[in-house]
Order: structure tokens, then C-alpha cells, then sequence
DNA sequence: GGGTTATCTGAAAACGATTTCATCATCCCT
DNA sequence: AGGGATGATGAAATCGTTTTCAGATAACCC
């Protein structure tokens, strides 16, 4: 009994028509007479035919998947954009072909060469170690892409980023109002464009009210949960510890947390603390964590949105990338309070009933 | 300036063979010449050539796509399982196609049309609704499957589930143990095998050790925040309210924390706490809550290794699906403590300290 | 040297769809 | 009634690969 895959012929040939009608019945732009439609369609669904969307593509040079390239889902940030962009794109009648990276370059050049062969219709990705030749290979594969949350050499590519310079000066001024001046920066490597311009925030903040930046009171490396608890414990440990700190993502806040509990430290009555990303569970976390939010759902809507544009009119004369910033919320939760006196004195309630905002 | 995509063509003009040549030369396991073999290398490194994956899995009649399904990302339990998935997949030389179906039967059965549709080499599911004529769907198009998380109608498939029934057992039982009766229980809709067995371990426990279920303290719904939200809330408004709580599914969690929050209840003096699956963020909550934790990543392994075994030897005589079920270890951390006589007395510090587990 | 192998190579037929082009009937209009 | 427009249909080319098949060349053995 050999086992064939349903195609086109048997659906034709079921329905007594050339298969050329029967693709015009199923899929056609071009008319068909109604008989011979119904015919057709009947015969589709009595053999549950599926078109080969593969085939489909080759011949129509054009399929309906866009490749997603994220760093990883293990983290929930990353996790709930791929969320908000997947059930987007599936609503416009897209499919998501996924890959994480790792933020591994070797491994992001081999993963876009994959999706480009891969024939996707466009890409939407974080780019880590994206190069000029690299933008060169897509253009020349005809592949628009669009970058997220990270800008690309000479931003090259449309671009939605977060406010990240804005959102870590509100951060930053934010804790400055508190009282603070020892203010703690926990970041990541400066080669992503977004951890500059978090920095950059931080130190316009810090300079446009008068607090000196310490270096000592600087942390930069990988954001890992690994790097949160050991650049929680150096700053813990220094002579002049800082009363508050600002960690530049969630990444980090697993090991800040974790070092915060295993030495004790009362937050927000001895350090505040404020983060950049916002997720679910900061709201439920001892003491909850203050944070600078921002829409995942309108980043994947204006990607989306400046990727299709470019999949289905593909214009002579391509207009110039944008670069688009979703705007931010900073949220109060318990991690913040007033810088108290020497003696832990009476502390400002700062906590926003839990649940307000989430 | 007509670009055109670089094929094969190409190559071989450039590389002076003929087309069949190179196509051996780039990915052929038959025999060529070692110079020509360079030359058409060097052709193909020079014009940036990619195959063109799609129409090598039409000819070749399979590609090397895996489907993905699943509920939501934004869970971050399946978050954590889809990142386990892809990686592996990714290790293996495959490419993921992901879907999330928000548990929606409709949908759940459009996307895995689409998926065959896609000429996918094989899915991995957490099915909802699927039904036996999806099933026989999928055989008839030889597609071979394995559910993940929930059983579907008769086992047909491979299927790598969690110790559903001993875990919930266990996590009753730690409860009983620890002086409590009146045990709530949050769960999911029944019509998913993975809520029927944690119910059942819950029965079961309760059974074995002489405790009545008593019908009020059993809340079923679908698994949300905001059910867990409302579950607790009903729960706690009982006249014998109950002492501790067993929550069926992380995604119900959320809710609960804020309800208990909100409600200002004692956890663990005057409620007790174990929820089913283990996320990050459990470990930093107010108060840190005990959980049964499973392997994603052996859950992971396990069905690709099942699948790829049906992919790469499409038997004659397929062997008879399997079962496998990933065992689980119970973390105990601050949410679970001692019944309390009437007055709060003192109770037992029951908190591993964080970080020990995670 | 002739016959037999072995080893490479190229022409051409697939894979399953879409689309161009040509054909043919039909209809409308003067 | 003839001619052009219109609309439905089928044959065949095409998308970019792989693979069969057969031919060609070289190598080898007696």
C-alpha cells in the first residue's frame, strides 16, 4: 500500500478538471466557474488535501514565514516578546520559524544564513554581533529584516528599540529624588547598543543633578544571572557600599535578588533598587521590584507593522530605515524608598499596593 | 538591475560544471573529483551561494523543520520548554517552526494544518483538543508526532509527559504530613490528562491517609492568573477556610500571590503553599514558594529523541508508541510550614535558603 | 590490446505547486 | 451573420533542487 501524500493531481483528477484549474479553484486569483469551483473544493476536502506550502513558495518566489532571532526564551522578557510577535504575525496569516542564539555570533551568522535559506519572507531579530557583510548578504538576498530591541551599525535596518536612554535617566533621576547619590550601576556589555544607551542614561541623569559616577560603583559585564550576584556582592563588599542600584536588566535580578537575601539586606530600608526591564513576578518578589516597564506587545506591532510593509510592497525605490522607540512606564513597587540617616530611622512607605499595576 | 536570488545555477556556470556536478559538490553524498569538488566550493563561497532549503525538501521529500506546539510562551514554564526544545533541536541541525494555539481547539487544528502544510519532518505538541481524526490526519500525511505535557485519546502517539500523579501526590503528602487537613486545591480543566493526574495524586494522597476531600475546597477552572485570583479569593472566604493550598500549575500563581497579598494572609503561619511546576522566580517571592520541580531539558531530550527516531527510520513496522513520564524532586522553600495550633505559635522555619536550588 | 570495472560527469526527469499562453466556446453588438 | 470582447479551461514552462540513468573516460587485469 503505497502511501502518497495527497497533492494537486489527485484533487484534479478526483474532480475531473486539468490541474491547473484545480489550483486556480484553491488558491487562484484568476476566476473559475462556480460548478467547477465547488467540484473542486468538494474533492479538497473528501481527500483532506493540504497544499505543499513549500511548493507553493518555490513557485511564487515568496512563502509567509518571517524567522524570529532572539538571544534566548529562557528569559521572560525575550520569552514574552517572541509571545506578543508569534500571535501577531499568526493573525496576519504569518508563520514563525524560531531560533535562538545565545547571543553566540557564530552561532547568529549561521543561524541567518539557515533562515535565509530557508527562503523566510523577512526577519525580525536581536542583533548581537550583526556586521556590515551580514547586512550585505541579506540585502542581497532580497530579505528585509527588522531589528529589535538592539540598533545595527549605522542602523541600516528599520528599528524598534525601547526609550533606553530615557527610560534608565527616569530610573536614575528617580532615585536621585529619593536622596540617593551613591547609585550602583549593574549593566551589560557595551557592544549592544542597547546597554549604551542605558548607560548613557544613567550618566546624564547622574550629571545633569550633580552626582558624581564612582567608578567603583560601576558593574559591566555579560547579563547573566551570574553576573547580578557577583556584581551585587562586590558592591556590597566595597567601603562605601552604594544605598541604591540600578541594574539594567532583568537578566541580572535572579543573582541580585538571591545576593540581596543570602546577606541579608534589608531593601528598600538600607538599598533601593530599580530595574530596567519589568516582568511578572517582580510584582510578587520580597520586597517587590521596582521597574522601568515597557510594552512588548506595541514593540512587536511596529516591527511587524515596518517588516510587512516591506514584504508586500516591494518598492522600486525602498524608503530609508526608521528607527522607532516604544516609550516606558516606570512603575513603584517596593524596592524603593527614601535614603534614611545614618540610624535606619523611620522609612517612607513606597510600595504600591501589589496588583495595581499588574 | 535585475537581482535574482544566487542558486545552484549560478555556481555551476561560475564553477564551469554542470548543475547535477554541483549539487554533489555542495551537499551530494555521491563521489566527485576532489579539484572539482574545490572548484565549485570556492564558486559558491565567492557568490555567497545558499541553498535553497525549500526546494531541496520538495525533491528531497522531507525537510529538516520540526513543528512546535504549545499553548503560550508568555507562561513561562513553556517558555522555559520551548528554549530546552530548540536548542537541542538546533544541536541536532534542525529548524523550529513554532506555534503557540492559546489552548483554542480551533485554532489548535488550524496550526496543524498549517504545519503539515509546511512540509514539517515532525511535530512536538502539548495538545488540547486533538482529536482522533487528527490523528488520523497526521498519519495519512506521515507526519510523525509526540505529545508533550498532556496524553491525547488513547496514547497513539509517543508521549513524554511529568509524574503528574506522583508529583501531586508527593506534594499532598508533604502537606498531610505536615499536620494539614483542610487542603485546598487550585486546578485545570479536566479535559487535559495532565490536570485529571494531578488531580488524582491529590485524591489519591488524600485517600491514603485518611483525609475527606471536601468538595468546597476544590476549585476547577482554567489555569490563569486570574483564576487563580478568584479560586484563592473563594477560597479564603470560606467559613473553615483551608490551611494550606495545593495550586495545580504555575500559570495560576500570579493570581494567587495576589490574592493572598492582597488579602494580607500569613504565608506560612496561616496558609500553607506548594504549587506543581517550578519556575525561576518562585525562589524570590514573598515568601519563597516550595514546588515540584521537573526537567524541561530531559523532558526536551526525551520527545526529540522519540521523534527523530520516527523521522530518520520511517520503519516498515513502526514499533508501538511509547509513554515515558519525567520524574520530579519536591523543593521545599519558605511557603510551607507546620499547621499552627489556633494561636500562631511558634512555627517552624521550613525555608531552604534561597539559592540552594536554583 | 580487449574486455571488464570503476569512477566521474551531464542531460533530463522528477518534487508540487503557480502562471503564462493559447484555445475554444459564448455572448453581445451592429 | 460576422467580428470582437469576454471568460473558462488545459498544456506546458517554471521555481531550485536532487537523483536516476546513461555515457564517457580512465584504469586494470590477463
Amino acid at each position: 500500500m503505497p502511501k502518497r501524500r495527497i497533492t494537486l493531481k489527485d484533487v484534479a483528477e478526483q474532480a475531473g478538471v486539468s490541474i491547473a484549474t484545480a489550483s486556480r479553484a484553491v488558491s487562484g486569483a484568476t476566476t473559475v466557474s462556480d460548478d467547477v469551483r465547488q467540484r473542486v473544493l468538494d474533492a479538497a476536502a473528501a481527500l483532506n488535501y493540504q497544499p505543499n506550502l513549500q511548493a507553493r513558495a518555490l513557485r511564487r518566489r515568496g512563502s509567509r514565514v518571517v524567522g524570529l532571532v532572539v538571544p534566548s526564551l529562557a528569559n521572560a522578557y525575550y520569552a514574552a516578546l517572541a509571545d506578543a510577535i508569534s500571535q501577531n504575525l499568526m493573525r496576519r496569516g504569518y508563520h514563525l520559524l524560531l531560533a535562538p542564539t545565545a547571543d553566540d555570533p557564530a552561532g547568529e551568522t549561521e543561524t541567518l544564513y539557515d533562515m535565509v535559506g530557508q527562503n523566510v519572507a523577512g526577519l525580525i531579530l536581536v542583533p548581537s554581533a550583526l556586521d556590515s557583510a551580514m547586512l550585505a548578504y541579506l540585502a542581497e538576498h532580497e530579505t528585509p529584516a527588522v531589528a529589535i530591541v538592539r540598533r545595527v551599525p549605522g542602523d541600516a535596518l528599520d528599528t524598534v528599540t525601547f526609550e533606553d536612554t530615557q527610560g534608565a535617566y527616569a530610573a536614575t533621576r528617580y532615585l536621585i529624588t529619593l536622596g540617593h547619590r551613591r547609585i550602583g550601576y549593574i549593566g551589560g556589555d557595551e557592544q549592544f547598543s542597547s546597554n549604551r544607551a542605558r548607560w548613557q542614561g544613567y550618566a546624564d541623569a547622574m550629571r545633569d543633578f550633580g552626582v558624581p559616577v564612582d567608578p567603583q560603583l560601576v558593574k559591566i559585564d555579560q547579563l547573566r544571572a551570574t553576573w547580578g550576584t557577583l556584581a551585587c556582592l562586590d558592591l556590597l563588599k566595597l567601603a562605601a557600599p552604594p544605598t541604591a542600584i540600578f541594574a539594567a536588566s532583568n537578566a541580572v535580578m535572579p543573582g541580585v535578588m538571591r545576593t540581596l537575601h543570602s546577606q541579608r539586606v534589608d531593601v528598600p530600608a538600607q538599598l533601593s533598587l530599580v530595574c530596567f526591564d519589568d516582568v511578572d513576578w517582580f510584582a510578587f518578589t520580597r520586597p517587590s521590584i521596582t521597574a522601568i516597564r515597557s510594552s512588548q506587545a506595541r514593540l512587536a506591532e511596529a516591527a511587524i507593522t515596518l517588516l510587512l510593509e516591506r514584504i508586500e510592497q516591494p518598492a522600486a525605490q525602498p524608503r530609508p530605515p526608521v528607527l522607532l522607540e516604544i516609550d516606558f512606564s516606570l512603575v513603584v513597587r517596593g524596592s524603593t524608598a527614601v535614603l534614611a540617616p545614618q540610624p535606619p530611622a523611620q522609612r517612607l512607605e513606597q510600595e504600591t499596593p501589589d496588583g495595581q499595576r499588574i
